[in-house]
DNA sequence: GAATGCAACTAACGATCGTTAGTTTCTTTT
DNA sequence: AAAAGAAACTAACGATCGTTAGTTGCATTC
């Protein structure tokens, strides 16, 4: 029972779901059919079926994929004994190495995520809710211990996500920019914004 | 020859855009049918055709009327003389209200613009990549007279882009926070990023 | 070597897609 | 009232969609 595919240790079914990613990213969910996909595996649409249970299937493994991950990061980080600043530092980093190194996955679960069937939809995002909740408790009470500035957490929290989702936008041309310096660009810059 | 139409004093055409664009953002472009379109339109599908030539002119003429508004507002800002502080509010400012009150027109310019067709796609990245290079000009203009932080322009603008853009996800729970606020707060943290 | 089981194949299903053709209904102009 | 024009309708086209059924090839296990 040796299902081992594809150039590196991953099963077909995990070769399937990237280059998913890939093809959901370039054209969207409802615009890319499982003819393309399956062209791209290399294999016949039918033929994907011995491994996946259906289209939305693969989308609801991408997302709960890149929310579990985010939220395990979330808990390490809520845990720990730092200053506020130094976690919002720390998910802000998480936030954009996720962007660059897992970009197709991030992008779906940030742009795809509305073709999700019942009851996956609402469950993704409660936890989305659950998560931007969670990241405003964390500076609202480092406003009460007065180590950050007095802004307003909700939208905080909503500029930080949004920029740091943002960076699609610039995976598309990495050649004037290094991941690196971005990063630490835009760490100063949203960082900046909390400091007093 | 009146081919005055709805409730207002809007073109059958407008009407189907509008309807259209509320359609294109909740399902995504290629999920949104023609057949859906009619059925808010109140009209056979058929007689869609009456009024527009395809499916594909709909999102043109969505993303082509937004991307002509930002840049006529950004042609006024340029050519303003005010300090570089003052050019970027007006522009961040412009953006979200944009996004306020024509939340699905710019919805669609910001993430349907993928299923333009050749060479509309090509034509409206150009403008975007215009766009963004004159407000990094307008960032690196302030730096050079000294008057904003030196930061990386380009993370900057992305940075900003990216944040007002975000609201999107704003708009679906309106209630915790007004629109006023919401500007002011948004406006104030990115703004205090720039200043020296 | 026979049996087992996974993963590929071909063929096709019913549904739905964007769009066109041809016709009819209604409104406005003459 | 007649003529003209705009905009609705019904019907259908060919294409493509996600998915299922049934079958074949091939490797592993007995």
């Amino acid at each position: 029972m040796a299902k081992i595919q594809g150039k590196k240790n991953s099963t077909k079914k995990e070769v399937i779901i990237e280059k998913a990613s890939r093809l959901f990213r370039e054209k969207g969910f409802g615009a890319a059919s499982m003819r393309d996909l399956a062209e791209h595996v290399g294999v016949e649409a039918a033929s994907l079926y011995n491994h996946i249970r259906s289209k939305s299937e693969i989308l609801q493994t991408i997302c709960f994929k890149v929310a579990n991950e985010f939220m395990t990061n979330l808990e390490a980080v809520e845990s720990s004994q730092q200053t506020t600043l130094k976690k919002m530092e720390a998910i802000i980093r998480l936030h954009i190495r996720m962007m660059l190194d897992q970009y197709e996955f991030v992008y779906i679960a940030d742009h795809e995520w509305r073709h999700l069937p019942e009851p996956y939809l609402s469950n993704f995002l409660n936890q989305r809710r659950n998560y931007r909740k969670r990241l405003g408790d964390i500076l609202e009470d480092g406003i009460a211990k007065g180590e950050i500035k007095n802004i307003d957490p909700y939208t905080a929290v909503l500029t930080i996500l949004s920029a740091v989702s943002g960076i699609d936008s610039w995976q598309r041309s990495r050649k004037s920019t290094s991941a690196e310096v971005l990063e630490a660009n835009m760490v100063k810059y949203l960082i900046e914004g909390l400091k007093k």
